[in-house]
DNA sequence: TGTACATCAGTGAACGCGCGTTCACTGATGTAC
DNA sequence: TGTACATCAGTGAACGCGCGTTCACTGATGTAC
């Protein structure tokens, strides 16, 4: 974990105003094709499950487009038949659940960075989460639009509900500690939060050129709303 | 406008546990094949067009699928050929930014028909406008993330920055006058209720198996606070 | 020290599919003269 | 009242594309004897 090329983020976070149609799903040019990777040695196989999973949180937050996570591109991608993918993985399916699973692992951990540098003021630390939340979808909209679509949801092996829980619960718990109470008036407030936050970041990139107020004043008044401050 | 066939709405919302992979995007066979609509007579070529985006939103409300618009799914729906399509529309992109208009068009009348129901209280007004709205999200699934999907915004003679704009404003309206205040507190009062219901509705819809409160309290709740009331 | 062999880590061609879009066309129906 | 003709409202075949998935295969590398 850490060292996955695809996860580092670009500089502007809403930078084109006209946005992509549905554009005929081409192979598109700016693939790191990477060009016929070597065989990982014997014992080794594992390497390429890892790869694929990165290149596919590379594609994801390159283009910003979900619908290029297709099999043959992350195959392209990592430089490797279309056909060893199933090496790995069963399905299609199995692959993006896995992609899912690694981005909200990795999600998860800049939020609690993000909390960890704010201190021990439980307020601060919400106030932090939620400023890492929405700057971490407005940055890689692919990637958070992935994890967070309701489309390819789960297998039956692995339900698909698990997944992203504790990164709630860690929020959870900060407004909890917050509010000075952990009973379901927490829990309510952490959903507003959690609701408002992912609101925010989806509509804000569908409707770039809605007359949004400003992020920030946005997000002070909403966590002072929920924590029962008036300034 | 409201004789539109495909917008009567489902009675459970939620009902799927084990929500659809993305699966191969064959013909299904549950569509209104209609087989072969007599042709219209002269000077009622526009009939089609309208019975287009009447067969597009028919396929959202039924499959829930977003991914089901194709040109020639609508197509096979209204009983024409493919090629049909382009008579009254220069692009897929065109057609669905149509059909998103004439949907977000219906559901803006459906939150002023409950605004209306609910009388002359302000405050009545914007909770039935929020239970509407949520309302008409989780039972029309398809239809709802095509209204607010980030892909497929705008094309360039019509920018999709005003499409839905008007239905915002309406709701901010009674906001505003709910809390007897219609400057900046207003406006912001009504995004976080718009992200925060938007953010409810996508986020149960990918997320089922969250132990969600239940919606009516958690949107009392949330209307409380951005109303300014404790009870 | 040699060698047969199992295993590992893949490859390459092919399938059938639905898609958006282009092209040339067809047949009914009004209208001008 | 007849008839040529423009227009309208479409159709049907074909294109090339990328997709997910199946199938039989290949070549290097360890290991048992």
């Amino acid at each position: 974990m850490g060292q996955n090329p695809g996860m580092q983020v670009s500089t502007d976070p809403i930078a084109d105003d006209q946005p992509a149609d549905r554009r005929p799903t081409g192979r598109r040019s700016g693939e790191e094709s990477a060009g016929r990777r070597p065989r990982a040695r014997r014992g080794e196989g594992d390497r390429l499950r890892a790869e694929i999973v990165a290149a596919a949180s590379a594609i994801l937050a390159e283009t910003g487009e979900p619908a290029e996570l297709s099999l043959r591109a992350v195959a392209r991608a990592v430089g490797v038949a279309a056909t060893s993918i199933y090496i790995h993985f069963s399905d299609l399916g199995e692959l993006i659940l896995a992609v899912k699973e690694d981005m909200l692992a990795r999600f998860g951990e800049v939020l609690d960075t993000a909390a960890a540098v704010a201190g021990d003021d439980p307020q601060q630390r919400v106030r932090a989460r939620a400023h890492a939340y929405y700057d971490f979808g407005l940055r890689n909209p692919g990637v958070y639009q992935v994890m967070f679509s309701s489309q390819m949801v789960s297998t039956p092996n692995r339900p698909a509900y698990y997944i992203g829980r504790p990164v709630f619960e860690r929020v959870r718990d900060d407004v909890a500690a917050a509010l000075g109470e952990s009973g379901p008036a927490a829990e309510l407030a952490a959903v507003h939060l959690w609701t408002a936050l992912h609101g925010t970041i989806t509509l804000r990139l569908s409707r770039r050129n809605f007359p949004w107020p400003d992020l920030d004043t946005q997000l002070e008044d909403l966590i002072d709303r929920l924590l029962n401050q008036r300034r």
